[in-house]
DNA sequence: AGGCTCCTACGAAATTTTTCCTACGTTTTA
DNA sequence: TAAAACGTAGGAAAAATTTCGTAGGAGCCT
């Protein structure tokens, strides 16, 4: 892992990951929609920090810039989960699970899903 | 949760949740050894600004003040978690599971433990 | 008592992160 | 074609977080 994304690097890697290349436009809807409002210079500026970063690339053969990003999904995800259980939960799984299915939110579609995936670690 | 404990808080809270109510030197003394150099007057200028916050409280009838968590780890660590959790995997906690037993890092203890645990949530 | 160490309090600086204003060019619309 | 809308770039300000220097008091040792 290069660079942290702060926070709202990752919210807009998250725009980005799950919608694919996008204008700054179009992140900066949703993430007024989905998130929180911001002004359209602010996300525009971010993404251009990100893409100095190498976080994000760009295609600039159009005016309209379409962003890229430029980190894994799956590798990020796994590096900042990791380092939340390790700083949280002292680097237990298990622990965290306690605390996550603790509060009663997962539902059972969850829980079964959960389920299999241990079947299927086990079988290896 | 009122108030957000910011990255350094939380190592702050950690130690205090592991050992119990410390003073500030034996706080910035674990932190140095377990953590990262941080001077003796950072700890104690973050450790008086969380007790402004409510996060700590602390015994000052001695000269030396002894520092108590005035937030609960499980609550606090759960809510943390919760949002970790919206934010990075769409509030899927069998994503989260999959990304976090995915990287071959949990022994077979620890699948042992969170499969009893799931045997306890279905008896429910 | 004088010197040394340890403590707290306070203020300010340094750093990091986030936000937005302004300028200016291109595209679209009336 | 002029106005309005939209795009990028860059700088600076604002906000949030973190760090530390300095001052002054208390405790301890010789």
């Amino acid at each position: 892992m290069d660079a942290e994304p702060t926070k709202s690097e990752l919210e807009i890697l998250q725009v980005l990951w799950k919608y694919g290349p996008s204008t700054v436009r179009f992140v900066n809807d949703t993430l007024n929609e989905q998130k929180r409002a911001v002004q359209y210079t602010s996300t525009l500026k971010l993404m251009q920090i990100m893409t100095e970063k190498k976080m994000l690339s760009r295609d600039e053969s159009n005016m309209k810039h379409i962003y890229i990003a430029a980190i894994e999904e799956e590798k990020t995800k796994s590096f900042l989960l990791n380092r939340f259980v390790d700083a949280m939960f002292n680097g237990s799984a298990s622990s965290l699970m306690i605390q996550l299915l603790g509060n009663k939110k997962t539902s059972q579609k969850e829980l079964d899903e959960i389920k299999k995936l241990l079947e299927q670690l086990d079988k290896k």
